[in-house]
DNA sequence: CTGTTAGCGCCTTCAT
DNA sequence: ATGAAGGCGCTAACAG
């Protein structure tokens, strides 16, 4: 048994190095079972000077599972994202799992790739933050069917056997709006629909339901965005649809006094479109955005903002994984619904509205 | 062979159910080899029905290959490490690989657990956007020497054996710079030194050079950041070092007319640390930024910035790690150097500069 | 305390 | 066009 250079090392060479059996090794390597202090050293040394990597494929194939989760992400350059995935790293770390993300650049086909990939790869569980798409839909149904433990994030749809967290983004909008509307607003542009995105749409419903409640006529020219369900735009971008958004409604003869957008990242669009017009914020419109992103305390003016417990809620989905993995398939699904909190902020600090 | 309820469907309960051996069921699965067309169909047909999804870690194990490539990121919201990861994607995709991501959160041990994550799961290659640490380091050489291909972005680290994509930051922080002088600004600021962070430092020596090269004077109260080394704050809060550090610069007696921070985060907290102090962009202090993100042309003003072809950086570095992995370990390292382009925009737009 | 046996699920190779 | 054998690297279970 003699390692040929180029392939990789093997308890068997370590095994033959050191004059044990691969059992041995194994026991060495991974801390169980008795072994005699000096031919543990005498291994370890031996596994050391050979640069010995375990081969995780082998380790997971003879013990069915492989201490690690996947993440499915919709778009990485977005500060939820980001925050969501330190709250499951958080937890998974601490109980020795690994996290490997994968992205889906908000396409069902491959958010359909990313389960693939991560199912074929032997991952203990899943967690899914992607919005959904009937394709997507699909192939996580067959996925929790087949037994793979799904945990899902802000994501509409339910299964017996997922589990799944998300904010209140209807009560988000709604209390969004009726903070303008308390602020003695009367005529509140939305930016950002769009029919696809079920968050996004939570948000817009509970704008809808405030206005109503209130008592206020729906104005649909006073709501902007992508409508045609064609929104394959990253994230990001939506600053671009802020811009844009804003623009169209500050050239209304009869211009909003205030607008909620539906994420920070359009609000802020929203707010150099005001700027750039000459307008002042909140004098002349009032402007809500939603996420509390770290970037929204440091616009000027600071942003009013509605603020989700992001972290949390990766951490509880992480939580709620593990146990379903530690109870097996027919655990019942657990459901946690989280508030989210108005952050009022200079944008929306105006004593005098102009009508 | 009959399936248990709960373990994983494998190709012998295919099939049994469909009455060939394990081999034929393979060979259907793959497409690869012989097979009668309507045994074929039949095979298909009941691996539809027993919902069968491939185990990777046997398929790896036996191929000695995963066709998966590993990315490690220091910080997952950050536009920088967004588009990186698309520009990879693109390339990998095509090729037929999958990406998995890990985020070390800039900790060196984070960044050594991502490593051997990935070289456990017996990834075909990773590609790393750390920065460079010296646990990392070693890690990184181990990796190398045993023969898993690597590629680096912007790495501060040389191997024999690893490719290395880089942008030259040093010329971007001289051109940024020297944009500032020949505009007439003579009292310039840097905001955000760090002793640590390699590509940063790059962009400052360029700041000094430029200084020096047009003979002014350094002045270190001009000079802000945190220096002392500690700096594991995520990037995206950068935006609190800008503000921070640009309110300490305006408290001077004789403050900067013009400021260069390390990145557009920096560049939009001291946007509004300016604007707050009642003071004005371009006319009171100018303002470059370095990483053209989207935000950056959003701004009020818009940002003045340099960029850096992101995704080309990703797309070539993907296209290296995948000529070592078909041309093997012994393959002579490639290293390219991308240049940085100022983009001039408003917030250095100033025909008089007050001193 | 250490070794032997067997098999995880798949695919390469060779045989039929 | 299909099957049989064997082994990738590791570890559970049992034997000594």
């Amino acid at each position: 048994m003699k390692k040929q250079p180029g392939k990789p090392v093997t308890l068997a060479h370590i095994a033959a190095a050191a004059g044990v059996t691969p059992m041995t090794v194994s026991r060495v390597i991974n801390e169980s079972g008795y072994v005699n202090a000096a031919t543990r050293e005498r291994v370890r040394r031996v596994a050391r000077e050979m640069n010995y990597r375990r081969n995780g494929l082998a380790r997971g194939l003879k013990r069915q599972r492989t201490e690690t989760i996947g993440l499915v992400l919709g778009d990485i350059a977005n500060p939820f994202a980001a925050e969501l995935s330190r709250g499951v790293r958080e937890i998974l770390e601490q109980r020795g799992y690994t996290l490997f993300i994968c992205i889906s650049e908000h396409s069902a086909k491959e958010d359909v790739q990313a389960f693939d990939s991560l199912a074929d790869h032997r991952v203990d569980g899943v967690i899914v933050a992607t919005r959904a798409s009937r394709l997507g839909n699909e192939r996580l149904q067959e996925l929790i069917d087949a037994g793979i433990p799904v945990s899902l994030i802000g994501r509409d749809f339910r299964h017996p056997h997922a589990d799944l967290v998300t904010a209140d983004n209807l009560k988000g909008g709604y209390e969004a709006t009726t903070h303008l509307i308390k602020l003695g607003h009367r005529r509140i542009g939305f930016i950002g629909v769009s029919l696809t995105k079920s968050v996004g749409l939570r948000r817009f419903q509970g704008y809808l339901e405030a206005l109503n409640e209130h008592g206020l006529l729906i104005d649909e020219k006073l709501i902007v965005g992508n409508r045609d369900g064609n929104d394959q735009m990253p994230g990001y971008s939506t600053e671009e649809m802020g811009h844009d958004g804003m623009t169209k409604l500050l050239s209304m003869k009869k211009r909003p006094t205030a607008i909620f957008a539906r994420n920070d990242f359009t609000a802020v669009g929203a707010l150099n479109a005001i700027q750039q017009a000459g307008l002042s914020v909140p004098r002349d419109v009032g402007v809500v955005g939603y996420d509390d992103i770290p970037l929204a305390s440091h616009t000027s003016p600071p942003l009013t903002t509605v603020r989700q417990p992001t972290r949390e809620q990766g951490r509880v989905a992480a939580e709620f994984l593990l146990r379903r993995i530690e109870d097996g398939h027919d655990r019942p699904r657990a459901e946690q619904v989280f508030d989210c909190q108005l952050v009022v902020r200079e944008s929306t600090k105006s004593d005098r509205i102009k009508s």
